[in-house]
DNA sequence: CATAACCGTAAGCCATGGCTTACCGTTAGC
DNA sequence: GCTAACGGTAAGCCATGGCTTACGGTTATG
């Protein structure tokens, strides 16, 4: 049930943005913050949440903390998204849509 | 950006259940509700937003309002997920990753 | 026509959580 | 040593949104 919190944590506009912004490589907090339309501390809080998470890791360098990110977090995500375009899902679907009786015409996929 | 709108609709656990239920095939909103741990109108909020996302998709039979999952609502989020294993991305870390170990290297945008 | 089943919507309550300011510890530089 | 930069944490404010109850509209049934 890992999808969940990742869900959760990556729902908020402001924390993706964050996330995101990792994407072009580990970086400060300070970094990080620059340029976002939020104060440098509530930054600094979304990256606790992210990295609760698991999909952030940080490591210290001096009196920095460098983020980056961590794609392991979202995988769980990932094969949750995946399992709905199932195989015996889909199967599933289209017996129970068989048996509902009624035969309604156009039906595209 | 209506992967934005995926995540956050789908970040509610409720909701998410309420839309994982539709896995099993097209249902009625008695039906959806029953053995939730909310009110039946609570159910029929949360299919309002799934169906605004695109995640839903809703017809009417006699009395009843039959929910089936709408699969293509799920597309950009799946998209945005995957770019994140992207490839020229992947270099871009590697690289940062490099000159990492030259750390003395100022670097800002 | 009267009644019941189904369900969408309104109003209002309340917990959650994202934000700010303020503060403190830690490290670098003089 | 003193001072400045970096950033984590606390306290508190306030908007958001998920929930409930209450109600009304629509369709099936007698």
């Amino acid at each position: 049930m890992a999808y969940g919190s990742a869900l959760a944590v990556l729902a908020d506009p402001t924390r993706r943005k964050v996330f995101e912004r990792l994407r072009a490589g580990p970086r400060a907090v300070n970094g990080l913050a620059a340029g976002l339309p939020v104060s440098r501390p509530a930054v600094s809080q979304h990256l606790k949440v992210l990295k609760d998470a698991g999909l952030v890791e940080e490591r210290s360098e001096g009196v920095r903390r460098i983020y980056s990110l961590r794609r392991e977090g979202l995988r769980e995500l990932r094969e949750w998204l995946d399992s709905f375009w199932g195989d015996a899902l889909e199967a599933f679907r289209l017996e129970a849509e068989k048996s509902h009786k009624a035969r309604r015409n156009k039906r595209s996929r």
